[in-house]
DNA sequence: TCCAATT
């Protein structure tokens, strides 16, 4: 007892120095809970796998991670995993794409984090104890996952399902329940709004192997759950190291954006965003791109009479742009709209089996005076051939 | 041509 409560504080410890969490308390607490509910989230098989040609059976020494924050790097993995018990090998897998922007840009090292590893143990126990302690511990934004890893085979590959139009109603339990008929589920997790907690009746399931989530789709894609009113879709989910290198860029200003956003002040925020943008590009925003104010300014502030704005949410003011051409990219939104004010988010909506924009984005601003000055100077602004037509976002697609 | 679901 004397000697788990040691190797908690020491892991602790570590933790907090990888990551300066905020308070000891709060970890503490963390394990609390999670020693008290055991291990959660699966049903992995724990049992020994039986070694057919002879080989080592590290069955109960080789870990998987998950949830790992982006960030984290091999380093501090190893010596957060290495804070329990002496390590055969880890390795924190990253994409295969590098040198796609300087690190010295992003502050992010080229080969991002794909946010799991694994840790192979010399000893059992220390296996066991890696569970025991660093399972459900919070790093940063993420709650960590820790549990035995599946033995590698190309059966367990490709096995993660995308499910959308689920109830709203429906829990995690419940769907779970609905598909677990088809295979034994490795994980599964229902997306919820960040504000609310309300499902977004989006979800994944990941199956043990391939076979039973093919069969997963067979069987739902298209059914209405019991008592649901709408069918659901059932499809293989992106494989995110199938990400394309813009894709990748667009992460990488987006986690770059938000280590901005916070203790910085607005003024501050900005001249950082611009310099992000000013390095990657290795000069100023191209004369084309500078705003300017646009005789269609009416139309944008005639908007703000209507009733159903998105408004300030925690976020910030979001603000809609259409008309972007089908190459445009994240970056264009930045020059665009950085230089009225602090922006805290772009994204262009693309189509997801082209990658191309489907003609439309959106950009959130914090602050409401310099996103009407946005938006009152972008409406209507020419950019190549098009004009685009900017303004708050709306709920719905018609407006009164 | 007009308002985002992909841990």
């Amino acid at each position: 007892m004397a000697a788990s409560t040691l190797q908690r504080s020491r892991a602790f410890k570590e933790a907090e120095r990888l990551f300066l969490l905020s308070s000891h308390e709060q970890i503490i607490s963390t394990m609390e809970t999670q020693v008290s509910n055991g291990p959660t989230g699966n049903s992995l098989p724990n049992g020994p796998v039986v070694s057919t040609n002879g080989s080592t059976d590290d069955s109960k020494t080789n870990l998987i991670v998950n949830y790992l924050p982006q960030n984290m790097t091999q380093e501090e993995f190893k010596s957060l995993f290495g804070s329990i018990g002496e390590i055969e090998s880890c390795k924190l897998v990253r994409d295969k794409i590098t040198g796609t922007v300087p690190a010295a840009t992003t502050g992010i090292s080229a080969g991002q984090s794909l946010g799991y590893g694994f840790v192979n143990y010399v000893d059992p126990n220390d296996a066991d104890k890696a569970i025991n302690t660093l399972n459900g511990l919070k790093l940063q934004t993420k709650t960590i996952k820790v549990s035995y890893a599946r033995p590698s085979s190309a059966s367990i590959r490709d096995a993660n399902l995308y499910v959308s139009g689920l109830p709203k109603t429906m829990s995690q339990k419940e769907m779970e329940q609905l598909f677990s008929q088809y295979g034994r589920i490795i994980t599964s997790r229902i997306l919820v709004d960040q504000v609310t907690g309300i499902s977004r009746g989006v979800g994944f399931i990941r199956f043990d192997k391939r076979n039973e989530a093919e069969e997963a789709i067979k069987g739902l894609n298209g059914q209405k759950p019991l008592g649901a009113a709408e069918p659901i879709t059932v499809k293989f989910a992106n494989n995110p190291s199938q990400k394309t290198g813009q894709a990748l860029l667009t992460q990488l200003y987006q986690t770059a954006a938000r280590r901005y956003t916070g203790p910085l002040h607005h003024q501050t925020q900005r001249f950082r965003l611009d310099n992000i943008l000013n390095m990657s590009y290795g000069t100023k925003s191209s004369p084309s791109l500078l705003p300017r104010f646009s005789p269609i300014t009416i139309d944008s502030m005639t908007s703000l009479a209507g009733v159903n704005l998105t408004g300030p949410s925690g976020a910030g003011w979001c603000i809609f742009v259409y008309n972007l051409s089908p190459e445009a990219d994240e970056s264009v939104l930045w020059q665009l709209f950085g230089p009225f004010g602090a922006v805290t988010n772009v994204k262009v909506i693309r189509d997801f089996t082209t990658n191309k924009c489907k003609g439309f984005g959106f950009v959130t601003m914090t602050n409401y005076d310099e996103a009407a000055m946005a938006i009152a100077s972008l409406n209507g602004y020419r950019l190549g051939d098009r004009v685009l037509q900017v303004s708050f976002k709306t709920s719905k697609q018609h407006k009164a």
